[in-house]
DNA sequence: AAGAACTCCTGTTGGC
DNA sequence: TGCCAACAGGAGTTCT
């Protein structure tokens, strides 16, 4: 489901319900996600207070009053409702809870000193929740190896054509690799090739002249990457299927797809008339106009 | 050792 | 209407 625009939509949901709040229950109603909860998880966050909610690559991290801190993935179909107190209470036994989405697939429930509850649903289990110091976060394996975050300063040409240089998968592959870039998904991956003209099957080391320094790709494409993010976190992420914030507000950027999802259509781009093709790499969509990509 | 293929799991959708 | 194959926003692990 989520790519970054979507987890830091869900962030900011979650920030006012799970800051500052303590823990008052915490249900886990199955072992594994996509792995093994870690040992003692409900004891470790009952009673806790959450100090603070952040988000680095994909990853939700809530840090706790008892120095460690709560890791959490939504993989592709993780996500988080909120319901308050009294409010929308489910009747035992009923088959669609708040989200909409079968309440067999709810496996995580917290209960918030505040009165809220938040749940954790997953149809497919490829989320998961980890419990990690907070001081060594840095050096925990899901962490240490990430790439630079898309927005802020980190991610420049110079850094981007450094990271590629040489490489000759393509394009799409090295920017969906989170330890070049942490955050990118299938779809924006897509639109922002699409945005500065380039096509994802290109080797990715064209970003890099033979210098090591960045080409004119590489220029035009780290601001269309982090133009594409940001205009889908100010929208609000993207509703596909049935996505939604933590609240029930849906995002509506995917409205704003050039090239997502658009297979047979016209390419929206002035002037160019191409038609938006369909392929598979890495076993995975990618959505392109051959036209005006290259 | 880079790069590609495979794997986890369930739900939805589109074609016949 | 029913059945079945293809596909879905991720990424760690295992191969070549």
């Amino acid at each position: 489901m989520p790519e970054l625009p979507e987890v830091e939509t869900v962030r900011r949901g979650l920030e006012p319900v799970l800051v500052d709040a303590h823990f008052e229950r915490v249900e886990q109603r199955r072992a594994n996600l996509r792995f093994e909860f870690p040992e003692s998880f409900v004891e470790r966050l009952s009673g806790q207070r959450m100090l603070s909610l952040e988000r680095r690559a994909k990853y939700l991290l809530g840090f706790l009053e008892s120095g460690e801190v709560l890791i959490m993935h939504l993989g592709m179909s993780g996500r988080f409702t909120i319901s308050r107190a009294g409010a929308n209470a489910r009747k035992p036994g009923e088959f669609l809870n708040e989200a909409g989405k079968t309440s067999r697939h709810d496996h995580v429930v917290f209960s918030m000193s505040n009165g809220a509850t938040v749940t954790y649903n997953d149809a497919r289990r490829f989320g998961f929740m980890m419990l990690a110091q907070a001081d060594a976060l840095g050096d925990h394996k899901l962490i240490r190896n990430l790439g630079v975050e898309p927005l802020g300063e980190d991610l420049s040409p110079p850094y981007l054509a450094e990271r590629c240089a040489g490489k000759k998968t393509s394009l799409k592959a090295a920017l969906l690799d989170q330890r070049i870039v942490a955050g990118l998904g299938n779809i924006y991956v897509c639109e922002a090739l699409y945005r500065a003209g380039l096509s994802p099957k290109c080797a990715a080391g064209v970003l890099a002249r033979a210098s090591g320094a960045p080409s004119q790709r590489a220029a035009k494409l780290v601001p269309e990457i982090k133009a594409v993010l940001e205009d889908a976190i100010e929208a609000g992420g993207s509703s596909l299927r049935d996505y939604h914030a933590p609240e029930g507000d849906l995002g509506y950027f995917q409205h704003s797809f050039a090239v997502y999802g658009r297979e047979g259509l016209e390419c929206a781009r002035a002037g160019c008339g191409g038609t938006i093709r369909r392929i598979v790499q890495g076993g995975r969509s990618t959505f392109y106009c051959p036209r005006c990509q290259h």
